[in-house]
DNA sequence: TAGAATGGTCAATGTGGTTGTCCATGTCGA
DNA sequence: TCGACATGGACAACCACATTGACCATTCTA
């Protein structure tokens, strides 16, 4: 089945774009909500941190880039008071990394910025069609969406 | 109307993994198909720089980003043969930035791979749901979708 | 227990962005 | 018409964030 050509791009671009705006909205609540000083990928950071906590070698590899770029990542995130970092008892080697409770706050007011949008859309779409939104998108994506590899992929010019 | 929480984040990251799908799809093909230095971003540079050509500053304004970024990212895509500078013959002050055959010929062959993937994905949901789904995305994203300025977007640890 | 693998850090580097400055050219109004 | 301002472009210094390479301490394993 063929459509017309030239504009196959506007459908990535239109998914693009509502990432997009819905990432802005989210971090400008948080700012508005006492997290000013949080960028798009920090949430992308957080949630490959998870709450468990984890190290900076685990935390590249989920992030796709190097260890010592997620440790640098980890440095900046503990001097804003999001993360903190101690040791493993079991493991003399491994420095964990977990949440401290304002990242867990923060984390949670951008949850609920998140449902706040999923709401709207609801409200614009209709509950039939964001369901179908929701399901034609998990047919187009891979299985594992939580793939983390973002920062950098962009790349450069 | 209100949704289960802690669920809103799926949507948009979706939304964000079949761009990020797509683009590399796109950019797969154009690797084959003798374009192997082209990045993810130089497509909207070649859209903002557009078929009539334009100068860095406005590509600058285009893109969101200065002037002189804009200037170094010209200068890099003469040196790979996708651009062209020369001068204004009505205002001696600007300097024409134009695609050259080489640029034309990967804008076409990304062109025609986008189309391929709206294809396939017209396959896999049906035409049908394919329209509701630009029909939904053009809902849900502002009006001037194809604003450009994503570079640097992304933003910083 | 020696050697390989793992976690972390430091250093040097590269890229692509920024601001600040400057100059040439064009535009417009007193 | 000419002086003030605006615009396009280039150069320099700087910064953020990633990279690779090297190295050390610790743990695992053959």
């Amino acid at each position: 089945m063929s459509s017309e050509p030239g504009t196959g791009f506007e459908l990535p671009l239109r998914m693009l774009m509502a990432f997009r705006t819905a990432i802005d909205e989210v971090h400008a609540d948080l700012a508005r909500e006492g997290h000013p000083d949080l960028r798009p990928m920090h949430g992308f950071v957080f949630q490959a941190i998870g709450p468990q906590g984890t190290t900076a070698v685990e935390l590249g590899r989920r992030l796709g880039i190097s260890k010592q770029a997620a440790g640098k990542t980890v440095e900046a995130l503990e001097r804003l008071g999001y993360v903190e970092r101690g040791t493993d008892p079991w493991d003399a080697r491994r420095k964990t990394v977990r949440l401290t409770s304002r990242g867990a706050d923060s984390l949670a007011r951008s949850s609920a910025a998140f449902d706040r949008i999923r709401d709207r859309w609801t409200d614009e779409l209709g509950a039939d069609r964001l369901r179908a939104l929701e399901e034609d998108l998990r047919k187009i994506t891979p299985e594992d969406f939580f793939r983390l590899d973002i920062p950098g992929w962009f790349g450069s010019a």
